[in-house]
DNA sequence: TCTGGGGTCCTGCGGCGT
DNA sequence: TCTGACGCCGCAGGACCC
């Protein structure tokens, strides 16, 4: 087989260069990107904010207390859906084999270019030109080593990097660093004294089998030495739809829950409709006040998208499990898609093969 | 500190048919 | 008629990602 050589381009805090671009007023200051429900979280921050401690996924609340002198932004993702697109057209303009992996990040195959490097960094170029908006760039033997790359002297990096040379770098850094592994194991390895990912790659396989599973060990393992052999892959069939709402208050009552599932279902069977999508299992998701979440689903004879019996099977769902406490979210989902084979025999060894081909350009 | 929304895949378990 | 092994399927929960 002949070396693969694979390019990961990651926007630069994308949403908040958007931001700047319609506010450039706000340049070199704390920009955060954030809903503004008392519930919500941050989505993005910009790099002066982030020096206050802001980041991803925190909730909005403590990243007013961490950095009051921010500017709170509401996300307008149809805005950067579209920068998305265009960046996405500049890159298939002059690349075949592309993944795109979110609105911010995609791979490229490089594997049979001749100058793949002047030809990624020309790419950056254009796309700062055209666009406004810095990339930064991972490129390896495989997706893991692009991925950590790019991620290494982010803003404006450019790392490329061999196996070897990845393990060597990355030997002291927090196994956490690997695209994978997730804070649970991560938590789990150091409980059995493997902080780094040296450590990792120094563990027999079968040690960690003997603690993950015979899936999860082997794969941790290679994880470790930067091994990685999955695709470049296009595009990938959907298999659920959902959606769900977090209330700004939790509901008690049960008649106001079941409204709330008529409207999830609503908004997701109209899109479902759009799509052309039909699916036989419909299931439930509720988080309580005390945030425990449960799910519950049935799956019925018919493949269905029309809310009236999703919004049904949705309300005798929550009927039959009757939450104890309040509940603060609850979710639709429609799983189990008719149509492209049957999608049970899963063709990925990998835990981590999951390509988030979703719901990115529907305005 | 008080935790979004939309996804994918994995694991373990129990029911059921052969 | 009963029992055990096996595989498939559905369900529930968990972990992870952007």
């Amino acid at each position: 087989m002949t070396e693969r050589m694979i390019a990961h381009l990651d926007a630069d805090a994308f949403y908040v260069s958007i931001e700047l671009q319609r506010h450039p007023e706000l340049r070199g200051k704390p920009v955060v990107v954030a809903g503004s429900g008392p519930r919500s979280v941050v989505t993005t921050a910009s790099y002066e904010a982030r020096e206050y401690g802001v980041g991803s996924a925190m909730p909005t609340t403590r990243a007013r207390r961490l950095c009051p002198q921010a500017t709170f932004l509401p996300p307008d993702f149809n805005c950067y859906r579209k920068a998305a697109k265009q960046v996405f057209a500049i890159v298939r303009s002059h690349f075949e084999q592309i993944e795109v992996m979110g609105l911010d990040e995609l791979y490229i195959d490089l594997s049979e270019m001749v100058s793949p490097r002047a030809a990624v960094r020309r790419l950056v170029n254009e796309i700062a030109e055209r666009t406004g908006l810095s990339y930064s760039v991972g490129i390896g033997p495989n997706k893991l080593v692009a991925k950590v790359a790019s991620d290494a002297e982010k803003p404006k990096g450019f790392v490329a990097l061999t196996s070897e040379q990845a393990r060597q770098r990355f030997a002291q850094s927090t196994p956490r660093l690997l695209p994978g592994i997730g804070p649970k194991t991560s938590a789990k390895l150091s409980r059995i004294g493997i902080d780094t990912i040296a450590a990792l790659a120094a563990t027999s396989p079968e040690a960690l089998s003997e603690q993950f599973g015979e899936r999860l060990g082997p794969y941790l393992h290679r994880r470790a030495h930067f091994q990685d052999d999955s695709p470049i892959s296009e595009e990938r069939e959907a298999v659920s739809e959902s959606r769900e709402r977090t209330f700004s208050q939790d509901i008690v009552e049960l008649e106001a829950m079941y409204e709330q599932l008529a409207k999830l279902s609503e908004r997701l069977c109209s899109s479902l409709q759009a799509r052309g999508h039909r699916g036989r299992t419909i299931s439930i998701k509720v988080r309580l006040s005390n945030f425990t979440t449960v799910t519950r689903a049935r799956t019925l004879e018919k493949f269905v998208n029309d809310s009236t019996t999703v919004t049904t099977v949705a309300c005798e769902l929550l009927r039959a499990y009757a939450p104890a406490k309040p509940v603060r979210l609850l979710g639709v989902r429609v799983a189990g898609f008719e149509q492209g084979g049957q999608a049970q025999q899963s063709t990925q060894p990998e835990p981590t093969k999951k390509l988030q081909q979703r719901l990115l350009f529907d305005d």
